[in-house]
RNA sequence: GGGUAGGUGCCCGAGUGGUUAAAGGGAACAGACUGUAAAUCUGUCACCGCGAGGUUACGAUGGUUCGAAUCCAUCCCUGCCCA
């Protein structure tokens, strides 16, 4: 089955600039496409993530995915759908953030023989000529097209600097950098990209006649067309530092059944007649369905045996069997045994502040060792530990478990 | 550079001297209902305090006033129009 019908057919496609032309393309030769990644963070996000699925995906089909990995773009920041300016992150940070980047990337895509390359655009953007490149690519471009572009018009609105502005003319560069270096034939991006990439295949075809081609894939999104992967914290970070793998799994575990569907045939790599025949299923039968799918990906993401402790340990906690040597741990110094609950969870950040521990409590939203606490004084002994621990939970889903540490 | 409209809590947005920790909405959080779902309903939603109360907050800094998010000055930032 050709790559093309295997990502329609699960739903990554959002546009693409020739589509019978790739069609046949990937049906013919291996190509070499490329992806970017602008280093906003220190860590991937599942935004990310979606896009490697899509170069895993390519990459099983005997294409070459090229990672750019943006040191020269990010010190820009890409308009595009934004209401704000990016905030302007110094070389040191991007520095940092890139390698974090890259690291992460070799644990999703095959990097041995050539399969795959790994490429920053800093290499060429930072050294570039300003009336070199001016003059160079310059004239292919029309400004009344560039401000008509659909990226640009919330910034329109709210004001778009000239900084900015160059985004996508740098984007476009990378392209026919890496077509003259890799021969890279197509850019893909999230839909947000749109823009941006047939910037470049324009350049491409403009310039030199060469045939470039452009895809985008879906944004993820929920059935009511918010953007998926928020958590109360803010994103959901594939650094298992940043985000726990229990935490991971949970947030998959707990999607609106709606949602089952489009998470399975683009999270996770199972054949599509089991994507079709899990989210098919209905009512609570659907948990089994997510289940699955917080399994997968988190088996993706964080390994095999992560996904495996994350697994068991909301058993443990949600269903009441099985171990709970997984869960969620926080550390309490047994010298502090005494004091009050509540000032412990502050102390170590289950709570932000006493107000909204005190308020919760209130709202008999704490229980420990599954009897809810009313006592906002309620004291922490070592009565409330039997086998060197106790259980904490807050709200309905937020579990702890409690041990003693010495120092 | 000139004119003009603005900068309010996580976001949007009302408020133009005192009862305003600041309407309303959204987000978020807790509870009920459930399937670790959605929808719905109820409550909460600056910080400290058991409480009375206190502290900090409306772009920044200074000032007027018994009292300012609201008035004045200077500065910074943004939109629009003109050059």
């Amino acid at each position: 089955m050709n790559v093309y019908d295997v990502l329609k057919e699960r739903g990554y496609i959002a546009q693409a600039t020739h589509e019978e032309e790739i069609r046949a393309l990937l049906a013919n030769e291996k190509v070499s496409f490329y992806i970017g990644f602008d280093p906003t963070a220190d860590s991937l996000h599942v935004g990310h993530f979606l896009g490697m699925m899509v170069m895993a995906h390519m990459q099983r089909a005997g294409h070459r995915p090229i990672c750019l990995i943006g040191g020269g773009t990010g010190t820009v920041g890409d308009p595009s759908g934004r209401t704000d300016m990016r905030q302007m992150l110094t070389d040191d940070i991007i520095e940092h953030n890139c390698n974090c980047f890259k690291k992460q990337l070799q644990r999703f895509i095959e990097f041995d023989e050539g399969k795959a390359l790994m490429v920053n655009n800093g290499d060429w953007l930072r050294k570039l000529n300003y009336i070199e490149m001016l003059r160079d690519i310059g004239p292919h471009f029309s400004v009344n097209r560039m401000l008509a572009a659909e990226c640009y018009k919330q910034r329109l609105e709210k004001g778009l600097t000239f900084l900015e502005f160059n985004y996508m003319i740098m984007q476009a560069y990378d392209f026919m950098e890496l077509n003259r270096r890799y021969n890279c034939k197509m850019e893909m991006g999230g839909d947000d990209q749109w823009s941006n990439i047939i910037a470049g295949v324009e350049l491409l075809r403009r310039k030199y006649e060469t045939p470039a081609y452009g895809l985008t894939f879906t944004l993820l999104t929920t059935s009511e067309g918010k953007k998926m992967g928020k958590t109360a914290k803010g994103a959901l970070w594939l650094d298992p530092s940043k985000t726990s793998p229990y935490e991971f799994y949970q947030y998959w575990r707990n999607v609106n059944d709606s949602d089952v569907k489009n998470c399975l045939s683009l999270l996770t790599f199972l054949p599509m007649e089991e994507v079709i025949r899990l989210s098919s299923l209905e009512n609570e039968q659907i948990n089994e369905a997510k289940k699955v799918l917080a399994y997968e990906i988190t088996k993706i993401v964080h390994g095999e045996e992560e996904a495996a402790k994350a697994q068991e340990a909301a058993k443990a906690l949600f269903s009441g069997q099985g171990v709970l040597d997984n869960a969620p741990s926080l550390k309490i110094s047994a010298e502090m045994l005494g004091s009050r609950l509540l000032d412990l969870l502050v102390e170590a950040k289950v709570f932000a502040s006493k107000g909204e521990a005190k308020r919760i409590i209130q709202q008999s939203g704490l229980s420990l060792n599954n009897e809810k606490i009313s006592d906002i004084d309620r004291l922490l002994t070592s009565a409330d530990f039997s086998d060197g621990f106790c259980m904490l939970k807050k709200g309905k889903k937020k579990h702890y478990r409690l041990t003693l540490s010495n120092n």
